[in-house]
DNA sequence: TGGTTACTATAACGTTGTTACTTTTTGAAT
DNA sequence: ATTCAAAAAGTAACAACGTTATAGTAACCA
């Protein structure tokens, strides 16, 4: 009797045919393009599909950003060297953030609001707190006595390069911008 | 004959108005609010109004992104102490840019495409270039050699800060985040 | 007074997110 | 196999959005 069993896994490819839609039509066309209609389109369904399976379309969206801070947490964890000292790991772990907010902008616009999308719930991200554990945990390593104010020193300025770039206000081009964030992380870490 | 003059002034007093209900209501309520119909009824006009005074919403916004480069620039030139250290001063126009975004949200969201609204066009802003001019002035006053790199970690940093603190994602609240600011500028100072 | 011009409003179009309602499908019981 | 309830899916509508074509009204000049 593995009908139910089928079921439920016909509902989960869907669902997960959802979410990669969502991602891919956001990656091409940004966030803007992302529309339930257009979203059910592209799985070929009609447009209630999406309240059946998340609710609503913040719902949704909630869940990608969830997925979002899941993936990068994994980046940076992969681009650490942990025989590396802890001052270098996390310079480390600041360009990784960089590389994936470069290679997966719409993961990252939806973490934090960015590019003309926004997700009004308030509620606190389990991704974020996994995510931001790893810098604690290094800057822990590293012995850092106040680690709330480097921790946040380390986070608001690997993301104020993103969010500057990501805006495209800035009087620099993206290389240069990589290069002037490895700078100001040097920085910070020969101060500590 | 100052029947072209009065028609003169009382359109511009109309766009003024447009302009200040725009502001208003994304103070009051978001800039998911400020929508064409509700600007409208503010100034009890019909919709079409804002189409002959700024071509489309768009451009309204850009006027207003403007206008908040314009006031920030004021904002934080008007809490400089040209009498102190130039370090001294970079700190103070952080701090200034913190509590202009703690004020005035609506405008640095407006700036900065933060908190649901969402300006498309790319083109270069004067008014963040003026603002920019500001803090390139003081760090030539510091004698700072690799100025670029040092622009751009400050403004990094602040609007990291700025930019993380209005999300609400981080475990700290705003005066917390205030302290953890003034802090990381003074790192970032006493490093020069 | 008549006509041209500038202003303003109405009403509509195509989207959007969302949902009430209807239809179809489907697994199981008779 | 037939019937039936429940689950799944589709249709069509709602209100609100940005935007614009059209139509009307008011103001100015002759």
């Amino acid at each position: 009797m593995g009908i139910k069993e089928r079921k439920a896994r016909q509902k989960a490819e869907l669902r997960k045919k959802i979410l990669k839609s969502a991602r891919n039509l956001a990656r091409k066309n940004g966030w803007e393009a992302v529309t339930t209609r257009k979203l059910a389109e592209k799985v070929e369904y009609s447009t209630t599909v999406i309240y059946e399976h998340f609710g609503n379309k913040d719902q949704l969206l909630l869940l990608l950003r969830e997925e979002g801070f899941e993936r990068i947490q994994q980046a940076v964890e992969k681009a650490l060297d942990p025989s590396l000292p802890p001052k270098k790991q996390l310079i480390e772990a600041g360009l990784a953030s960089w590389k994936f907010a470069q290679e997966k902008p719409e993961y990252y616009q939806v973490m934090f609001n960015l590019g003309g999308i926004y997700c009004a719930s308030q509620k606190e991200s389990e991704g974020l707190q996994k995510a931001a554990a790893v810098v604690y945990r290094i800057l822990h390593q590293a012995g850092i006595a106040e680690s709330e104010s480097t921790f946040m020193n380390w986070w608001a300025l690997v993301h104020g390069f993103i969010a500057l770039d990501m805006n495209g206000q800035m009087p620099f081009n993206s290389e240069k911008m990589e290069y002037l964030l490895k700078d100001s992380l040097e920085r910070l870490m020969t101060r500590l």
